[in-house]
DNA sequence: CGTTGACTTGATAAAGCTCAAATTTGGTGG
DNA sequence: CCACCAAATTTGAGCTTTATCAAGTCAACG
């Protein structure tokens, strides 16, 4: 299956690659703010995105929400919860997407049979990792502009890696709430920043698609530096 | 070594405690705010934190600081190291400190040789990810006080978890700007925030020597549930 | 063509920052 | 034991950034 894709991380072998191929996959499509798991759910399989774009997110009292991650096809985004029984957050699409999901029991013995497949999937989510502290010094130490540029940057660069974008550009399905609840803003305060970027013209962005005119001055702007999203081996 | 200490998480075979025995390992004492790894570093070994306190941090322009969390003794600040060639972020003590070095190469093979121990360690990155997500919510979405609180709490249950703190009061050997710098907040809103909840008798803090009064409180006002630091085993 | 959800704008308030100046604390050498 | 120093804590005042509330616009779609 497509799972091979992601795999293009890092060289494998014949032998892994078909044991990879021989997983059993369900592959499903749903629509838009569709959840896929829910916090304190307790998944038996993970699920990879073959299109479409999910987030991973948090409800708090008080209806506030908290997104910690985008997700774009070739992610897996709850791949964790192969070691972790309960989950700690949701996950929901965010356009309509098609993803195919994957049982615990069988990934798990591929990676106890395969240990450089296991250290893939482990990268892989250390990868995440590396992108949650990166989120982190966008809420905490970055202004509402920084960190609305910081995120624009990364996308494309996630996505750019995948083959999903260029020229600077890329569709973007996101509303100005959930770019606000990702970066830890308010809507209206979303907004004006857009303004912001807009007036200066480094970005146009209607209807669903971003261009980033003025890349230099952007990734400036917030201190852009990509090595924490480890891309190294995709571009090779 | 005391390696297994953290590898009370799972049971363990003779085999795989062996194993584990007989990894190499350097001990070295350090002094308070020493590096131990920096940003950009690309390290052959990882540390496990065998006495004293330690924190994930980086350096922005401007002087600013993001600290990504708090370690105590057991933890392995820089596991992901082993997947990951190059640091995104630094790692320092925060008070003295006594740390044990494991040099990636044996520590790979024993992953290899043992996809438990794999599985483990694995497992111990993603509760690392997991804090960094509640971390997420706190610099995104809740008030200066309620990310305080929300901080004073987990500590106490990771301490509690290995053996160092109990009856809701434990040494906490950090000033008020690295907690600011934690959360997000200048060192002043830090200091008015403890005021705040000291003035509710929440907390008793003098002395490096933190004491919950309230726990009940304490955790009600910032949301608290516990099911994030995925300490179930260790309680066994 | 009316409804809905997203976007936009304005006005006001709150949370938290910065700067600056005490005050306290913990160590250190005499 | 005391004087002294540096670092940490505390407090005040004014200022920014961002949130909140409230309208109003726009475009898509049944």
């Amino acid at each position: 299956m497509l799972i091979r894709k992601l795999d293009g991380i890092a060289q494998l072998s014949d032998e892994e690659r078909r044991a990879i191929a021989q997983l059993p996959v369900t592959v499903r499509p749903l629509g838009p703010h569709q959840d896929i798991v829910r916090e304190k759910d307790k998944p038996s399989q993970c699920c990879l995105l073959l299109d479409g774009w999910a987030c991973r997110y948090q409800i708090l009292s008080e209806g506030k929400r908290q997104i910690f991650s985008f997700h774009i096809p070739g992610d897996i985004p709850d791949l964790h919860s192969l070691h972790m029984r309960v989950m700690d957050h949701g996950v929901c699409t965010l356009s309509s997407a098609i993803v195919a999901f994957v049982p615990h029991e069988p990934l798990r013995d591929l990676t106890a049979a395969f240990p450089g497949i296991a250290a893939i999937l482990w990268r892989d989510t250390l990868v995440d990792a590396a992108i949650f502290r990166a989120w982190m010094t966008g809420l905490g130490r970055r202004t509402a502009s920084e960190a609305v540029a910081h995120l624009f940057c990364e996308l494309y660069l996630k996505l750019q890696a995948m083959g999903l974008a260029r020229d600077h550009a890329y569709r973007l399905p996101l509303t100005q709430s959930e770019i606000g609840d990702a970066l830890g803003l308010s809507n209206v305060h979303v907004n004006r920043t857009l303004r912001e970027l807009r007036g200066k013209d480094w970005i146009t962005l209607q209807g669903g698609r971003l261009e980033i005119n003025k890349w230099q001055e952007l990734a400036n702007s917030c201190d852009f530096d990509p090595a924490y999203l480890y891309l190294e081996r995709r571009i090779a």
